[in-house]
DNA sequence: CATATATTTACGAACGATCATTCGTACCTA
DNA sequence: TAGGTACGAATGATCGTTCGTAAATATATG
């Protein structure tokens, strides 16, 4: 056993690239069992249904979002400073592992069921406690009296389309990652 | 003829209610004559196919923006007057024409051929005059020395939750448009 | 170590459902 | 009478998925 990914594995890290890029809707089957090197029927051996799939992806990037903020308020005492943080996490997020960023954006409408209840559950708690820290911020007088949902939604969708960068390289990330820090923080006026 | 809406503008308008909602691929001709009140094969009276609607709407959102700018640029002088009134722009497009904001920033990419090639022009053509501005701000020292394709970018993925607020009151349409010019202008830091 | 058995993985063929679309024809209106 | 509008029925294509079966792999037994 060479391998260190498993082809269950390569089925989702595919299949979030082709939801990415095509839409979890006009995806099929077909498509990606070709491009995981299977046949479509083949497909059925390790996963129950399509839906499974995207199930999986959005509870990977609900994680990759709720550990972020675990790890932010671990480390960091000050709510500015955990602010920055979870800009520095979205920013990560989006460059680490871009599919995420869609699928937590767009593609999980399209679960149903149960599923699609919890995602809902574990979005808005990821959202809460970014909130929190907002307030808390603000309750010491660190950010302006803005509402707070404003301002999550800003860092929301002020990192949504870093993922369209293709081959980011170190020195723009960084550059990226502090002129974004730089507008969320003090906005673009001179 | 009492009624100030065609069938065929209905068409349009609740197709862009529904790709907004369900996405352009999940989206059937079935369920979309349906919510028109005809038969599928009815449709065809009306419209080519299934991706001209798309183009239609894609068309509409892209001159929205195109026509916006060019009286952005008509009526301001000062880049700096010009830039909010941008950011103006882009909060009115997403509370008087939600689903415009969506195929804008989603849906374009299921068009194909010359309509997919025009509408990229289109994008392109707005991002560039947007981005010109942020420059010429720049050239006269209004705004800090950023990367002006990030503070483009910042604008519209800051933009692009409105139009998940139901019903928003003329009130609160207003504070988020007065707390968003903030952000983007002097950000939240206190 | 070799052999038999069980389990997983892969496949071709086919299923029913649904897709966008066409066609011939009827209706309605001007 | 003519042109637009609406419809039912049917088309071929594609969808997700199932099924029986064969190959490959792992496990157990001699």
């Amino acid at each position: 056993m060479v391998e260190t990914v498993t082809k269950k594995e390569l089925i989702f890290i595919e299949a979030a690239k082709l939801f990415q890029s095509k839409g979890y809707a006009a995806t099929s089957i077909r498509e990606l069992a070709d491009q995981v090197g299977l046949k479509p029927s083949s497909f059925y051996s390790h996963i129950k249904g399509k839906e499974e799939i995207l199930e999986i992806i959005c509870k990977k990037a609900s994680a990759l979002f709720a550990e972020g903020l675990e790890n932010v308020l671990n480390n960091h005492d000050k709510p500015i400073k955990q602010l920055e943080a979870i800009i520095d996490l979205h920013i990560d997020v989006a460059f680490g592992n871009p599919s995420a960023i869609t699928v937590f954006n767009d593609e999980w409408r399209h679960l149903s069921g149960e599923a699609l209840a919890e995602f809902r559950r574990s979005r808005k708690s990821y959202q809460d406690g970014v909130i929190k820290i907002i307030k808390e911020a603000k309750a010491k007088g660190q950010v302006k009296d803005l509402d707070a949902t404003i301002v999550f939604n800003l860092i929301i969708g002020g990192s949504r389309w870093l993922h369209f960068i293709s081959k980011p390289s170190e020195s723009m990330v960084s550059k990226i990652r502090g002129q974004l820090k730089q507008l969320f923080f003090d906005g673009m006026r001179e």
